[in-house]
Order: C-alpha cells, then sequence, then structure tokens
DNA sequence: GTGCTCAATGAACGATCGTTAGGGAACCTA
DNA sequence: TAGGTTCCCTAACGATCGTTCATTGAGCAC
C-alpha cells in the first residue's frame, strides 16, 4: 500500500481552560468590533487559534458563546453596584455610588458592556427574555432610588421614569466614548455624571458637592 | 414543438417610486428589528413584496440601501434642529430648543435613528468616515452651546464634553424606549429632558422653567 | 505499557448569503 | 402601432455560513 504523503497538522498546544478564555476574549472584542451576526466562528477561531470545531468542545454553539459573554458582565455590574450602593444611607447619595460605579464600569468594560447592550436582539427568545428580566431589574433599582429620593425631598422631577432612562442612558453611554489615554480619568468621569444626574434632578449644591466629594466609601 | 407547461409567474404590480419606498421601509423596520447583517435581501424583498432581484433595480447593493436611509436621518434631523436653534437667541435656550427637537425627532422616528446609530459599523470605510464626520459636525453644535451657556454665565459644568456626551446620549435613547401609546407624549417627554439638560448644567430654575415653558418658538 | 479521557484536528455537510445574467411584460413616446 | 425604456421576473452563480463527523495525539491512572 502507499503511504498518504504526510502532510503536517497544525497542531495548536493544548491549552485547556485557557483555550476558553481566548475564545471569550476573542468573541468579545470581535463582536463588539464588527458585530455578532458579521463575526464568523471561523474569524473567532482564528483570533483564539484554533481551528473552528475546536470551539464547539467549549460552548454547544455560537449563540451560547454571546449568552455566557452578556450574563456574566450583568452579573458582575449588578454585584458591583449592589455593594457600592449598601455603602450609603441616604437615597440620593446611594444613587451617586450607584451612578459612579454604573460608570466606572462601563468604561473599564466597554466591548462587554457594548455587547451586552446591543446584540439582545440577536438572541433567539428564550435567553432574550431572560436577559431583558435582568436588564429590568437592574433599571427598577435605579428608579427606586429616584423615587426614594424625592420622597425624601432631596431630589425632584417631573417624571421619575424618563428620569431613570435618561440616566441609566447616560451612564451607560460612557462606554461608548470613553478614551482611558484621553485627558480625564474615569473617576473624573464618574463625578461629572454624579454631577450631571443629580443637578438635573433638582438637588442642591451642598448636596451635590457632598456627592461628588465622597469616592465610593473609599474616603 | 411542446410548450413548456405555463407556470405562473408570481408577478408583483408594478409601482414604480413606489416599489422604492416600500424596500425603504422594509429596511428601516427590518434592519431596527434584527440589524444590518441578521437581514436578507430576501428578506428585504419579501417585505417590499418583490422579488430579490429587483431591488437591485432601485440599488446597486445591500449597503446602499442602508447609507440611503442613514444620510437621509442624519439630514432631516440636522435641518429641524438648526431650525429649532435658530428661533432662540440666548444659548441656553438654544440648547433647550435643540434637546426639544433632537429628542421630538428621534421619538417619531426611532427605528430610523436606532439604524442610523447603531449600524455604522456595517459600514465599509468610505461610507462609514462620511457618516460620522456628519454624527461629530452634529455633535460640535451641541458642545458649541453648552460652551457659550458657560460663557455667558447662564450654565456651569466641570467638563463641557463629558457633558455634551452625556446630553445627546439620554436624547438619543429615547428612541429606545419612548412609546406612543404609553402614559407621556412626546413633547412632555422633551420636555422631561430639557428639565434634565439644564438641570444638569446647573442652570437656575428660572431659567429652566422658562426653556420649559416655551413650546418651541410657537409661543 | 495498556486503556481512557481530554482537546484538538481536517474535511465535509446542507443551507443561505449577496449578487448577476438574461428575458419578458408593461408602459411611454411619436 | 412601432420602438425604446422601465420594471420586475426566474434561475443560477460562487462564496460563506454554522455545524457535524470521524479521527488523532497527548497526558494520566493503574
Amino acid at each position: 500500500m502507499v503511504e498518504a504523503p504526510e502532510r503536517e497538522r497544525a497542531v495548536a498546544p493544548r491549552r485547556g481552560r485557557e483555550t476558553r478564555a481566548a475564545i471569550d476574549a476573542a468573541a468579545v472584542e470581535l463582536f463588539a468590533q464588527r458585530g455578532y451576526h458579521a463575526t464568523s466562528m471561523r474569524a473567532l477561531a482564528a483570533a483564539a487559534e484554533i481551528q473552528p470545531a475546536a470551539i464547539y468542545h467549549w460552548y454547544p454553539g455560537k449563540e451560547a458563546i454571546l449568552v455566557h459573554l452578556q450574563d456574566e458582565f450583568m452579573a458582575e455590574l449588578t454585584e458591583r453596584v449592589v455593594a457600592a450602593m449598601a455603602e450609603q444611607d441616604r437615597p440620593a447619595l446611594k444613587l451617586a455610588a450607584a451612578v459612579r460605579e454604573h460608570v466606572a464600569y462601563h468604561g473599564e468594560h466597554p466591548d462587554e458592556a457594548f455587547v451586552t447592550d446591543s446584540e439582545i436582539r440577536a438572541l433567539r427568545e428564550r435567553p432574550r427574555r431572560a436577559l431583558i428580566a435582568k436588564r429590568d431589574e437592574y433599571q427598577r433599582m435605579f428608579g427606586g432610588l429616584v423615587r426614594a429620593g424625592i420622597a425624601d425631598g432631596s431630589l425632584r422631577t417631573s417624571d421619575p421614569d424618563v428620569a431613570t432612562y435618561a440616566i441609566l442612558l447616560q451612564c451607560t453611554g460612557v462606554a461608548l466614548w470613553f478614551d482611558p489615554s484621553g485627558p480625564l480619568g474615569l473617576d473624573e468621569v464618574a463625578a461629572v455624571h454624579v454631577e450631571l444626574v443629580l443637578g438635573g434632578l433638582g438637588a442642591d449644591r451642598k448636596l451635590i458637592a457632598a456627592a461628588v466629594a465622597a469616592p465610593g466609601g473609599r474616603g
């Protein structure tokens, strides 16, 4: 029998769980840069330096990568914001801490934030509903703080729901434009947002100054 | 000769320019709902009730539909906001008018707004650069108003650039959540945003009340 | 060293993608 | 009514998509 000519196999080193991390990193970057549908499994594999079929050892399919990424982001974001809120007592200061942490986390993880927000529609019914439920619950936290601030007289707005949407949108948007090498640091950007949010809610200057000054319980 | 059995041709009525409008309408809806890359030319054609090949009579390709849609939105938005600004004299009131018009237009055309904002990355280099240039110019208009308001002493912020980003993000976001059948009308939502924006910029209550009250020069 | 699991491979599947070729019916103009 | 143009069709192109298949080499337990 004639032996088939030994073709070299381009064997990637066996990296175990590191491979999964490489897939995740590639997915975050490419989904954010080009979008979920514009990113092929082959492009993902190339960025992770494996063959396309190897992805299926770690994930059941393309959508599962997206779901994993979004779930992780929402969980970590929620945990950090809840923790930041817990360090304050007055509603307006809780809101300020939440805004500060929300901005900081979005500035630190802009790609994850962008993918989580913008690729909801890429999900099929079931996981989409689940993610939207988490997002809604997260938003209700902020809404509750706005209402509590109004109730105790420190805040004021002609519509708490609209105000809540506006607050979250401007803070989430930081992920779209913040540049770590720009003139302002993340904590400065966060402070500006605290000022904008509380100002928009009619807080008095002393309260705003106090909220801007307090660095998330670390002071 | 044997005649081939006459198969029925599914002939759509000739609609001329109406067909183009149907393609545009289908594109706005489907691009907004599923995303540009997730929308096939076949899906577009089905929604417009024509065959896929007919699209190429009106557009040179898929990207051209997106470009047309985005250009039209940016042009109309800019025109309306510029006109609204022109009806006021003081910077803070110009800003309020711009915010009001920006919110109104986004509330009226949420799909177009969303597609224009979120599908920039789907464009190839050339049209992407062109759209980004228009968007940046539009943003600079708002930035100029913020700075002018600071210069004349009616507004105040610790960073005009961050404030400008925040203003545009919260107002643009109205396209994401506004529901015409909801409890608030578009002009009410716009008024809330005027209040939030000017409040965030430290305007005094009299100024805010004046800006909220003035319905875009019609009073 | 023998057997088993893990992590990865090359090759191929059917489906769908954007696009094009070529033709024909409807409409306008003269 | 003849001729040209407009509008839309059917059919198919090559490329690429997400995914599956059978297989293989490395490393570990006994």
